[in-house]
DNA sequence: CCTAAAGTCCGTAGTCGCTCCGGAGTCAAG
DNA sequence: CTTGACTCCGGAGCGACTACGGACTTTAGG
């Protein structure tokens, strides 16, 4: 398989399988007697692996650390286990900070008469330090710190 | 008012706030004779604005709109409603996004025995296709692919 | 007054996960 | 034989910081 049939089964951007393979998230894939990278099956379903755990939002590492207990064929079920409730844990503190977030702009947006400019609360809304502006909300919007689900084209 | 102070009354960190007038987001500030920045109250409201408009997830390019919006003082709330508006929606498209992955990932790790290592379901699934996988899923959970929140230390 | 610690300066490099670039070689179709 | 598509590679760029190292200044304590 090329890299682009590859690209094609994985759902992964060409150039992607080659970063990951210069990181070392995928062994160096074997070569045709042109120079060009040859797939193999498990090598595409390790690709897909990868995809999959990156649309569920894993960092790089985490998918790593997944990838190594899949090959150990025992006793590693718990520490899948274990990864993926703390990832979810993870994730739903995202959210919980993004619903806070949506929350007070929905507040400050509608606070805006609209029109007349001279007292427009957002931008005084802005002005105003988060915790005086909402003694309500927790003091910082702080969660997890993990990279997570980049998503290339398509903007809003 | 020095650097760390201004850091201090704005929340913003130190090595940030420099970080800022070096890509012009501020303009440069004045220095002592020693070669110490010296800030204004006018600056750290600035300051303010930046890092609560960064808290409300806007990226910094949005944040330079808004400042610039504020600067001018007629006819602006609209647009200031707009830019707002159109940055809830993105906020709101990317809760979805993230509950769509948590739904998936808390259905995969239910499907997980807990300790039988030979079907689990969480590596089983990350092996499967989006598509394949959650059928009823949106076929990828692409949205915005805006910046916004980057959370300094604080590892969940 | 001297010293040590803390604060500030600066430019540069590293982070994450890609994405794009340019220039060169390879391959398949017309 | 030419054209266009595909592949190769290393390196730069993105966004929003964060960290580092070496030089300088200021401040507090002895």
């Amino acid at each position: 398989m090329k890299i682009s049939e590859a690209a094609a089964a994985s759902g992964c951007h060409l150039e992607t399988i080659r970063y990951y393979e210069r990181i070392g998230l995928l062994s160096k894939a074997a070569r045709r007697d042109n120079g060009y990278r040859d797939y193999t099956h498990a090598e595409v379903e390790r690709l897909c692996f990868i995809t999959r755990g990156r649309e569920l939002g894993f960092s790089l590492e985490e998918i790593q650390s997944l990838l190594a207990l899949a090959e150990q064929t025992d006793m590693s079920c718990a520490d899948v286990d274990r990864l993926a409730r703390e990832h979810l844990a993870d994730i739903q503190g995202r959210i919980q900070a993004l619903q806070r977030m949506a929350q007070e702009l929905a507040r400050t947006i509608e606070g805006c008469a609209g029109g007349a400019r001279a007292r427009c609360a957002i931008l005084s809304d802005l002005q105003t330090p988060a915790d005086r502006a909402a003694p309500n909300a927790t003091p910082a919007p702080k969660g997890g710190r993990r990279p997570a689900v980049h998503r290339p084209g398509i903007d809003a």
